[in-house]
DNA sequence: ACTCTCGGGACGTCCCGTTCAT
DNA sequence: ATGAACGGGACGTCCCGAGAGT
């Protein structure tokens, strides 16, 4: 082996970060592989180094984006940090801005429509992320179900509103009801 | 004008539902014009007759969509209607089936990135849903809100699992926070 | 047939013409489809509804620009035309605009070691210029011979070097011979 | 410097010269740089440590060809010798072998469009190769410019010829030309 | 000196959205 | 209303130039 392994790693680990930014910016079937790669400060050919196809990185992608939130909330350990995250996530900053928020609210969909290996992914990482806002919402399961499909319903229902001031009144609805 | 305008008017009405369900099934964007113009029974040529373009089809097709669901919901009149109408919602069937379904967990995504007049027909055909669940819910308008996040939100993180019993525990759980 | 036949003919005939000048600028091997096609306004995948790939392009481009050049020849009909030809093959001007001069001094080698569609093409198209060349020099075919040979060879030769003023000397000194 | 200078010089020199036939066969932008270090005997890997680069592997290349085309004609010094060198030059053998031959029928264009270094060497190459005609032709300088032009023209233009027969017509053109 | 790895990008097929002659 | 034709561009394979590690 001439490369060190994490060489590799290192890269693909940064494909998939900014692949998936542009994904939760502009879709993921809408986006063309060369816009993706470019995304990463690549090319064409260069992705497909470390990808078999679309399908692969897609599936990728999706494991990282769900791991990188619950991570996120794995970190939190106090109430306070659950509330601000609860306000971040219901926040016209995350509506305005999918590339640096959540994949759930932009990508679910074409998750669904999707093949069995990001699927798969996709079902793991969603139960991660449901087991850390079971812990932080000290709740049992079912609750930590509900709360999960309130925060990504909002969020995604806000984003495809052309008024502001309307999504403001979605996502408003949404952190009142979860402060309760 | 030779045909009373109703004729063309019913012609697009049957169109716009026909091209809706293959939109909700395969996504809008990931659809060809050919594909949505067969799913209606017709020729690519002849949809144009009918549409500036596919953001114009777009844009129609979600109107048609809203109006639809805003229309089941303002037929309902009684307690029992509505928890009916929550049931199928939440149900397994509604989940399999998004060409059958509502538009919201489907097309949501992309409604978001489409244009202006997508996104407006959206604005509009959303709040007729709102008005008609906070009608159903008896409750303020957030309560409302929250209660539209929930449904789309559960219908739509359950599409993207692959395994049908857990689809269910996320079904289930939206279900009995709305009983409730 | 839907579209006139002449609007493919004559996007051919203005691809062929656009994708040459490219050719003698930059190389024909050297050049990507994708440059050559965006040359004459195009995409790769336009051209591909033109060409069946890059070697018919190239015998098409060939035919069409030796054609060109003997047409050039074959304009002119007086001793005062034909000198004022000879100054212009050999001026600096030639030198520094390959792009928009002749094919020989840019493409010989490439066409010596193409497939056999792109030398026959450069066959023909020579003879004709040859024959051209003959009726003005009105000398015999072998004089047209070496005259050709030496305002190719000239030009070719003073293209690759990088002083002018030596460019120049190789230049008159063809042009002094040609006069005689 | 543990093994003398000329020892990497001599490698150098010789991977110059096999790569140089290989170039004017194939072109020299047409070949790999994996082709031309296998042409010489060895790697990709071991042709960079001669060579920064294609580009300077071009220019060491240039140079080369041109250096050996003169030094063949410093050493004929009687007219018989003359006459043998201009027959060879305009033969049927020199046309089907340009890897054996002159490099300037065959490279001339890609020098043209090289990068400075490379039309540097040309420059100084061509003079030599120039100056020794000049002795040899026993002419001024500007009839050893034609000379040239005339024999590289000849060459070039009958390498791109289908048919044998036009070939040797160009030829003998040319070769009757310089007779005189 | 060798070989594998890496990113860059060309090529050509395929399909998409749209238009136009029928 | 039809569907072929047109240009646009995505996809994925293949190969290139260069360099790193042995």
């Amino acid at each position: 082996m001439r490369y060190p392994k994490h060489h590799k790693d290192a890269a693909r680990q940064r494909l998939v970060e900014q692949t998936g930014s542009h994904a939760k910016q502009h879709g993921f079937a809408e986006s063309g592989v060369a816009a993706l790669a470019a995304a990463a400060g690549l090319t064409t050919g260069a992705l497909y180094k470390h990808f078999d196809g679309k399908a692969e990185l897609f599936a990728a992608l999706v494991q990282a984006e769900l791991a990188r939130t619950a991570q996120m909330l794995a970190a939190i350990d106090s109430d306070e940090g659950t509330a601000r995250m609860l306000a971040g996530y219901l926040s016209p900053a995350h509506v305005r801005h999918p590339e640096r928020g959540c994949a759930l609210p932009a990508l679910t969909p074409e998750i669904a429509r999707a093949d069995d290996a990001a699927r798969q992914a996709y079902q793991a990482g969603l139960l991660e992320v449901h087991a850390e806002l079971q812990r932080l919402s000290g709740g049992d399961a079912d609750s930590a179900w509900v709360l999960l499909a309130q925060l990504v319903g909002a969020v995604m229902l806000a984003r495809a509103l052309p008024e502001p001031a309307l999504q403001k009144k979605v996502l408003d609805a949404a952190r009142g009801s979860c402060a309760s």
